[in-house]
DNA sequence: ACTTAAAATCGAAACGTTTCGATAGGGAGC
DNA sequence: GCTCCCTATCGAAACGTTTCGATTTTAAGT
């Protein structure tokens, strides 16, 4: 019933393994010959069979990708998307996207089975993983990919959107604008983001010889929620020193500040100008809209996919950070 | 390196054939044998080869899952969810589900690589699917399960919330608040939820002997957004039949109600009752928060996987609508 | 204890590929 | 025309299971 190699084999006259060779891109074949078995497997609507291939050759086919539970499921579609560019990218290359969610605390019941059947040639990783569970990864000598998260410990590659470029880029624009006093809204410094927004938005400042001033950076909150944002503009604000534009840590924060300096009869962007980060989908739904930084989040699943196939092919590991570029969308509140 | 059947069989000291009866749960086996061979299993940590099985077996033990680029990457994790509960269902039955994602029109080159490669057991379908899909894959005599969508013609598996028991739900909940004058605000009542939600509109009040009042219901959008809800209630403001009471046809159509009863300083719940239906992520963040219809979406996938199983199994396929219960969840705006 | 049927276990082919050592074919150099 | 080599092609083993007919074991009936 179904087509096999064989069929295609004894159509186009010739044996097995040349059509293996055809099939698998390799050298050693005549220009003619490819063409006519190019024919032949056109014709006969041949598809080679997954399975047989993973048995009889080493590479299995698949990329594991795992997520955790919450981030897959939350409102704001970010790692589905990213999860979406991996997706379209595995299939340019003929690979299967495995995915699978874990819960944010590791439990050995909750290995995936990808793991345990060694199924996959490699696995993505986005966002915060469970120490547990890349502790058991890094037991087997597969190479995996993480996404907008680097492991706390040991060597790793990991793609990134570029933090610092983005803050810089946030910052001079908002000096292009004519602001001089430009506010920093953040919180928990630890995280990795966070601290290269920083980074960027004080590497821009002396860039455009502004003065750093530790009055106008407020990193005091344990979180980067809305309530957040919004406490910390009050403290800028009861603080009186002056200033014209704040650069929020992210688009949660920049609501906050929305909702304080609206409470405050504070008209953005006319008083106050204000830059998010990360461009949410409600960024845009904002009133103003929101200006905000933007990471092509389908670009990061398919670099990853794209580097994936590198090693595999290669079977060299790589290691380091990608930094993705990110671009400015300026709105309505600058 | 890696452990076979062989090793088990070795280790056990017994015959590969009688390893595989015990892998695959099959009669014929001493409980002795059974459990030494177990055993073994566990000693070794065993683990099938996926593609060896996949090919000795005529079972792929993959289910293809498909829903529009659309659908999935949306704000409202509504897929994204079903998808969820699927997923883990399927580990439990030992399945791998193989995502994709197609684009709203169809495109011969859009077709999945897991239905070329016939790589799958059977495929679940999420969401609204393009026509010429599912003309496609009607073709191979593959288990279908539709979930949330009905396709317009030929028989049909489907998993469909129950649209008529949620609208009864709703109404009979706001005329147990005391309310006997209920509109309902809906639209595009060719979609068949929203026909159905209407539909148990009317029951409600029948079976509450309150009569059916033509005026009271608003169908003539065309599509069921917020800006319709809007338009739609303040029709019925305009109107002047009166009322205590609205049963809007989604949460983004209720949306717009309270947009419209706000900016006619109508007061919530007190001057006048709102429910929607879905369960929107904001459904509980707005202000008030709004009563509406859910439905668990993870049952709704999870469900559609076991009965793929089923029907896998037994080799029959069936035909039908499962309705899954929906609840109604009472917050404020009631 | 001996026969016999049923139950348990075994052995080998088959699934559709890849891979690698073997073979055939065709010029170049003499 | 005859070697020699290199390249293109071929054949068969191997991958790790399942499946089914064959064989052995067990237990029941005498």
């Amino acid at each position: 019933m179904t087509i096999t190699i064989k069929d295609v084999a004894r159509k186009a006259g010739v044996s097995v393994s040349t059509v293996s060779l055809v099939i698998n891109n390799k050298p050693g074949v005549t220009d003619a010959t490819r063409q006519k078995i190019l024919k032949t497997i056109d014709e006969l609507n041949y598809h080679p069979h997954h399975f047989a291939r993973g048995l009889a050759s080493k590479r299995k086919g698949n990329i594991g990708f795992i997520l955790t539970t919450y981030h897959f499921s939350r409102a704001e579609p970010f790692y589905t998307r990213i999860f979406l560019g991996s997706e379209l990218e595995a299939r340019n290359h003929n690979y299967y996207i495995l995915l699978t969610t874990v819960e944010s605390k590791f439990s050995r019941k909750d290995i995936p089975r990808f793991l345990l059947e060694k199924n996959i040639d490699g696995v993505i990783l986005a966002g915060k993983i469970p120490a547990g569970l890349i502790d058991y990864l890094n037991r087997f000598d597969l190479p995996v990919i993480y996404i907008d998260y680097v492991p706390p410990k040991g060597k790793s590659l990991a793609i990134l959107m570029d933090n610092v470029d983005g803050a810089i880029q946030a910052v001079t624009h908002l000096n292009e604008k004519g602001h001089k006093k430009i506010a920093f809204i953040g919180g928990d410094i630890s995280h990795p983001s966070i601290g290269a927004r920083l980074e960027g938005y004080k590497s821009a400042l002396k860039k455009n010889r502004i003065p750093v001033s530790e009055n106008l950076i407020f990193t005091s909150a344990s979180d980067t929620t809305t309530q957040s944002g919004y406490e910390m503009t009050c403290h800028l604000l009861e603080q009186k020193t002056p200033f014209t534009a704040i650069f929020a840590a992210n688009d949660a924060m920049a609501f906050g500040c929305m909702k304080c300096l609206r409470e405050k009869h504070i008209r953005i962007p006319d008083q106050v100008a204000l830059v998010g980060f990360d461009d949410v989908e409600i960024a845009s739904q904002m009133e103003p809209k929101l200006t905000t930084v933007r990471v092509n989040k389908e670009d990061m699943g398919a670099l990853a996919v794209k580097t994936m196939v590198d090693i595999i092919h290669s079977e060299r590991m790589l290691q380091g950070k990608f930094l993705v570029p990110v671009e400015l969308v300026v709105r309505e509140s600058t």
